[in-house]
DNA sequence: CTCCCGATAT
DNA sequence: ATATCAGGAG
């Protein structure tokens, strides 16, 4: 593989960004989807498409209680999961890929969430994104997340020109240092809420201002 | 490319 | 009223 040309200024560009970005947010690998097993974080990172991982946070705080184990999701009711899951949106294909895939787990994995990026995007409900997370977040492997905020300010902070979340991903493999890999998602995603939203960012508070290429900044 | 879809901020 | 939210499958 064909090592990206850089330019040293862009090099020391790229530094300082994410070094910014550690001084503002946080350095630890801590997820914010709520979870004390893998297979808890799998679930939750399903239904966490197109959703706030608040109102997600909502939903799992009961859901895990009266679901306890990957055996229970995979005996499930489909009604009546579609009903616990309803706030997420997208219920009756979140509760179906659940169901499936905690079958699967159950049948063919042992119940254990597994590592490998081809087993698990052939789990139902799980593509390389939710993949990405678990790798990440519960076996500490290095992992690039392209989620819609790492898509966004990605593209702002002229990181990649790309709009393939899998050239995304490889893209950003060239340019970021490997320990910031994991770091990366979890802070672009504390600052595509806080400060650099989908819609009316917020770029006279950024931080990161004078090192953005983003063209249209607003800054009176 | 289209469809899935409720909750929330603007 | 509409855009957006830790996307994935057909």
């Amino acid at each position: 593989m064909a090592a990206k040309r850089i330019t040293k200024q862009e090099k020391e560009r790229i530094t300082k960004i994410l070094s910014l970005l550690d001084e503002h947010y946080t350095t630890e690998y801590k997820c914010y989807l709520d979870h004390e097993t893998p297979w808890q974080l799998l679930i939750a990172t399903i239904l966490s498409a197109q959703c706030t991982d608040a109102r997600v946070n909502m939903v799992t705080k009961d859901l895990y209680k009266k679901y306890r184990s990957l055996e229970d999701f995979a005996a499930a009711d489909l009604k009546e999961l579609e009903q616990d899951i309803h706030s997420t949106g997208f219920y009756h294909n979140k509760a179906k890929n659940i169901i499936e895939c905690a079958k699967t787990l159950v049948t063919e994995y042992g119940g254990i969430v597994p590592s490998d990026i081809d087993a698990l995007t052939k789990l139902a409900g799980v593509g390389r994104k939710t993949a990405n997370v678990i790798r990440g977040n519960v076996y500490h492997e290095p992992s690039i997340v392209v989620d819609t905020h790492v898509k966004r300010i990605s593209g702002k902070l002229g990181f990649t020109k790309e709009e393939d979340p899998v050239k995304i991903e490889f893209e950003l493999m060239k340019i970021l240092p490997k320990d910031h890999w994991i770091l990366y998602n979890l802070q672009i995603i504390a600052h595509g809420r806080s400060i650099c939203t989908a819609r009316n960012p917020k770029c006279r508070e950024c931080f990161l201002f004078n090192l953005c290429r983003w063209e249209g900044k607003n800054d009176e």
